[in-house]
DNA sequence: TTGTATGCGTTATCAT
DNA sequence: ATGATAACGCATACAA
C-alpha cells in the first residue's frame, strides 16, 4: 500500500470497475468499447473522482499540453490584456500556459526559448525584442508584432491601416496641420507601419504633417523640446497629434497641459492600442483600438494548427477608431 | 531509431559518455560520483545540449514544479501586478505558474481547485470569491485577501492600518467632514477592514464621517445619489472622501466633476491599491499603496515553505500613503 | 563507487 | 472487443 491520499490512477479505476487497464484508457480517450464495460468504467471514474494525469499522458506522447508565452511583463495594460486573452484561448483548448516575462531582456528571451525547445513546451507565442533570437524549427512558434522570417507566422493588428485611419480621423475632425510622435524600439516591427500608414493618410487627404521619431534610449524631453519649438504666440502650430501608443499620448497630454494648451480644443490627440482605465472602463484617449481578443485567438489557432502548410507568414487584424475625449465631438 | 529531432535524454548522455544511466542521473542531481565520470558526463551533457525533462522527473516524484494562480483576470491593474510579481517570485525558485483566470465565477474557481487537487500542481495561490470553496488539505494553498480558515495562510496588506492612514491623512490635510465609499463583494474578507480602520482613524482624530456601503449587485448610481443628497448651495458637505479602491476613486472623481466640484480644491480624494497609469507611470490618485511585490514574495514563500508548522494564518504587510494629485499639497 | 532493475501513469501493440 | 505488456524519461533501491 503506497497510495494514501494521492490521486486515483487508471489502475484504481480498472480495479474498481473490474476491467483491464487498457479498457479504461480507451473509455477515457473515447475509443470503441463494449457498452456494458463503458458504463462500468464511467461509474468507477465518477465514484473515484478520477482525472487523467496529463503529465504522464504527455510523457508518453512527448507532448506537454503547455505553451509558453514570452512577453515583457503583465502590468503594462496592452501586455496584460494580451496575456489574459491568450490564456483564455489556450484554456479553452485544454492547453496550459507557461508565463515567461522577459522584461525586454534579450538574453532572458533567448533563455526561455532554449528552455522551451527542450521538450518542455509544445509551442511558443512570443512578443520579443531580440533581433537575433534563435528559434529552431522543431518547436512551433508564433510571433506577435514582429516578423521573424517566412517560416514563423506573425500576428499583428493592421498597423498601417491604423495609422491611415488616424490621419483620416484628424482630417475629418478639421485638422490642417498635424504631427506624428513615436518612441520605441528601433527594431523593424509591425507597429512601425503606423508611421507609413499615417503619412499615407495625410498625403491622400492633403494634410500637412511633421514627424518626430525617438528610439528607446532617447529621452522623452526631446518631445517636450519639439513641441516647444513649434509654439508661437502661445499657440501650437499643430492642431492634431497622432501618438504611436496610448501610453505616449498620456505623456504628451501632460506636456501639452504644461504648455497651457487644451485638449481637444487647441490640439486634438489620437493614440494607439485602445487602452482603458482599469482594464475595462473608459478609454484613456481617442485611439485606434487593437482587436486584442481576436489577435489572441489567432495566435493560438495558428500555433496549434496541424497543417503546417497553411500557416501564413503575416496576419493583420482590423483596427477601429474609438472616441476617448481627446478629439472633438463624440 | 525513433529519436529524430526530439530532445536528447539521459540515455543518450549515458551512451555518449560511456557510463550507465544511473550515473548520469546522479551527476544531474548533484549526488556523489567519481571525478573522472563526472567530467565525462558533464562534457556529454554540454555536447548534446541536454536538459532534464522535468515532466518525467515530476512523474517519478509526484511533483509537477507547477503552482496554480487563481485570479479573476489579468487586465485589472491590481490583479495584473500581482500576477507579474508572483510569476517572478516563482520563476526565481524554478517553479512554473499555471494561470487560472476565474472571472469571479464561483464554479470555475471550484473547478480549478479540483483540477489542481488531482496531482496536477504542487500548490495553489488563490484570490477567490467563492465562500464555499472546498480545498482539501492535501494540496498546499495560500489565500490572498480572504481568510479561508486557520489551516490556510492568508496574505494581505494591512488593510486596517491603510484605512486608518487614509483618515489621518485627510485630517492632516485639513478635512473636517469626510466620507467613506465602498463597493465590492459582501464576503467577509481582508479589504473590509479598510472601513474599520478608517472609522478608527476618524474617531481618534475627531473627524466626523459618513459611510456609504454598496454590494456587488448594487448600482453605481447609488453613489451619485448619495453625493447629490449631500450637496447644498452647489457645495458638497464633505471636504474629503476615502474610496475603497483606486478604481472607485476614478469613478467618483468623474461624478464629482459632473457635479461641478473640483478635486482637490473642493473635496480631497484618497483611494486604495496604488494603481499607476500604464502600470508604471503616475498614480491615478492619492492613494494607500499596497506592497504588491512583497505580498507576492510572501505568498510564494509560504506556499513552498517546508515546515508546515511555521505557517501563520494571517500575514499583513505594511502600506504607505502616496500623493497622486487628488489631495492638497504634494 | 558504479551499474542494473523497477516503477511512476499513460498509451499502443500485441495476442487472445 | 478485451486483456496483458512494453515503452515514454527519470529516480532510486539494490546488487555488483
Amino acid at each position: 500500500m503506497k497510495r494514501e491520499n494521492s490521486a486515483p490512477t487508471m489502475k484504481d479505476v480498472a480495479r474498481e470497475a473490474g476491467v483491464a487497464l487498457g479498457t479504461v484508457s480507451k473509455v477515457v480517450n473515447g475509443l470503441p468499447v463494449g457498452d456494458s464495460y463503458k458504463i462500468r468504467v464511467e461509474d468507477a471514474i465518477r465514484k473515484l473522482n478520477y482525472q487523467v494525469n496529463s503529465y504522464a499522458q504527455g510523457l508518453k506522447a512527448s507532448k506537454t499540453y503547455t505553451i509558453a508565452l514570452l512577453i515583457p511583463n503583465t502590468f503594462d495594460p496592452f501586455y496584460a490584456s494580451l496575456t489574459y486573452h491568450i490564456n483564455i484561448a489556450l484554456m479553452k483548448r485544454k492547453y496550459r500556459m507557461l508565463l515567461c516575462t522577459t522584461d525586454f531582456d534579450h538574453q532572458q528571451e533567448q533563455e526561455y526559448v532554449t528552455m522551451a525547445q527542450h521538450n518542455k513546451v509544445d509551442g511558443i507565442i512570443g512578443l520579443t525584442y531580440n533581433p537575433e533570437l534563435i528559434v529552431e524549427e522543431t518547436t512551433p512558434f508564433v510571433a506577435i508584432d514582429r516578423s521573424m522570417g517566412p517560416k514563423i507566422p506573425c500576428v499583428a493588428c493592421d498597423n498601417f491601416a491604423g495609422g491611415q485611419l488616424a490621419a483620416e480621423k484628424l482630417s475629418d475632425l478639421g485638422c490642417k496641420n498635424v504631427a506624428f510622435l513615436r518612441i520605441g524600439s528601433s527594431l523593424v516591427n509591425e507597429p512601425n507601419k503606423r508611421k507609413a500608414g499615417f503619412e499615407n493618410g495625410c498625403l491622400s487627404r492633403g494634410l500637412s504633417y511633421e514627424m518626430k521619431i525617438l528610439n528607446d534610449g532617447d529621452s522623452y524631453e526631446e518631445f517636450e523640446q519639439f513641441l516647444s519649438e513649434h509654439m508661437s504666440d502661445g499657440k501650437l502650430t499643430f492642431d492634431g497629434i497622432f501618438c504611436v501608443t496610448d501610453r505616449l499620448a498620456y505623456q504628451i497630454s501632460n506636456t501639452l497641459r504644461k504648455l497651457q494648451l487644451r485638449v481637444p480644443e487647441d490640439v486634438q490627440l489620437i493614440g494607439f492600442d485602445g487602452i482603458r482605465y482599469f482594464g475595462d472602463m473608459d478609454y484613456h484617449c481617442s485611439t485606434i483600438v487593437q482587436p486584442i481578443p481576436e489577435m489572441a485567438e489567432m495566435c493560438v489557432d495558428l500555433l496549434l494548427r496541424e497543417n503546417t502548410m497553411m500557416k501564413p507568414p503575416l496576419v493583420c487584424l482590423p483596427v477601429a477608431y474609438a472616441y476617448g475625449g481627446t478629439t472633438l465631438e463624440g
